[in-house]
DNA sequence: TTCCTTCATTGATCCGTGTCAATGAAGAGA
DNA sequence: TCTCTTCATTGACACGGATCAATGAAGGAA
């Protein structure tokens, strides 16, 4: 693992950033011994904003965030990227190894993690079903989110690809507020743009449209509050199923 | 789960889907008890060529090709639809519930499946952790293919997507012919579409360009060869990785 | 506070791919 | 074999979002 210009900096100890780790994947009948493995393969990753960690290409990696908010990003030729997935505290990214693009992790905001290689992580993993049955679990929800983000880079218009966008993010971020949510988006327009295949320049004016259409109001860079969310979510290309009654 | 116009056909009988299945996913050591209540919770699914399945919506599903290949298919509004992979015999294809676009299997070939409730299927799975493991390692698989491909909806040009489409197939269904390869495509140029994001008059034309290069030869509407890999790699907009030494 | 850099916004123009339309080839079934 | 349907191919044109360019707002640093 190689950190970037912006790396290092944080206060958190390792046995803290462990913990959280702990608490989130390790249920609490694990064995003493094979929390201390995990221990001994876990690495720390304390990114500055817009710090960036570079993997080893070929070797594939678990990444846990234990503090702030990443995104996961791969490089393609001429310098394009492309954000595959935005990551909150308590989540886990699985960064490709031996991919024929080359994956990063950079941080929104100042953030810590624990990078595992995942062969190792695995084995250790098989000793205790639990742990694996929580991984197995959340690279479902990844695959799932990524199944629904191909829908959107495939086939959606960029209006409805940033209403797409803006309803994922109340259900991970968001506070409830009456029918509504609002909520500080951690990311530029820029990150946006690159996680749904447009440019900044399209967003700000995806943007500007919700606001005139009071979609959306926006405050500063990074607040959004969305005041009706099913007028949103009308807007996200969604297919209509028919048993969406439940009010 | 409910089967589309062109559902049902086949031959192969129950136990010898489930032997595929269980060849495939099952350890040998797997005690009987367990294997006789994976076989109780699998549904066998037969498709002729283009028949689909629709599953609950609400209930996530994996399903197991055990003969033909298929494809997984998202629907957005408007008709309009999304591939969002393509599976062939012995592989394992995560169809999500509780989605906001609906989700089916559609049969390439004639295609002959095993469908499992996924909750029913990790409780089982819980009390083999060499299976639970193996399940992980295909999802990841599954994971790092969706992420690659949001790379090519998100930030490439109708011909990388072409090559890089190209390549993967090479690579999961390609036979060595000196530097190149050699395969048979069972899906349709729409269906290419359908999964790169475009048009069937698109890759019709990009197939066109391709032919006139020399980079790919074309035989019937399904036969394509590529004399050389390394031409068709250097046009799918990878990254450049320097250590692509190895020859 | 004030500066200064970064990020967001808005406008004008261009281009890649979609759309619409017509023709031709493949391959299945009688 | 011949027919008939589906799929692939090719052309003309339109349009959504990219690109290029300029201005303005945020918000961190001193």
């Amino acid at each position: 693992m190689r950190s970037g210009p912006n790396a290092v900096a944080m206060s958190t100890t390792f046995p803290e950033l462990f913990d959280r780790f702990s608490a989130a994947l390790l249920p609490a009948e694990t064995p003493d011994a094979t929390i201390l493995r995990f221990r001994s393969i876990a690495r720390a990753i304390r990114l500055d904003s817009h710090g960036h960690a570079e993997f080893d290409p070929k070797a594939e990696q678990l990444a846990f965030v234990c503090v702030g908010s990443a995104k996961l990003v791969a490089r393609a030729s001429g310098g394009r990227e492309q954000v595959v997935s935005f990551h909150f505290a308590g989540e886990l990214a699985c960064v490709p190894g031996g991919a024929l693009h080359a994956y990063s992790i950079e941080a929104l905001t100042p953030c810590e993690l624990l990078a595992f290689p995942v062969g190792e992580f695995l084995d250790l993993a098989r000793s205790e079903p639990a742990i694996l049955s929580e991984v197995c679990d959340r690279v479902m929800v990844a695959l799932h989110r990524a199944s629904e983000k191909s829908v959107a880079l495939g086939r959606k218009t960029a209006q409805e690809r940033v209403c797409s966008f803006l309803v994922g993010m109340t259900e991970r971020i968001g506070v409830r507020q009456g029918n509504g949510f609002a909520m500080r988006l951690p990311m530029s327009r820029r990150d946006i743009a690159d996680a749904l295949g447009l440019t900044n320049e399209t967003i700000s004016r995806q943007f500007a449209e919700l606001r005139m259409s009071g979609i959306i109001e926006t405050s500063g860079r990074s607040l959004v509050t969305v005041p009706d969310i099913g007028s949103l979510r009308d807007l996200g290309g969604y297919m209509q199923l028919p048993e969406r009654n439940a009010a």
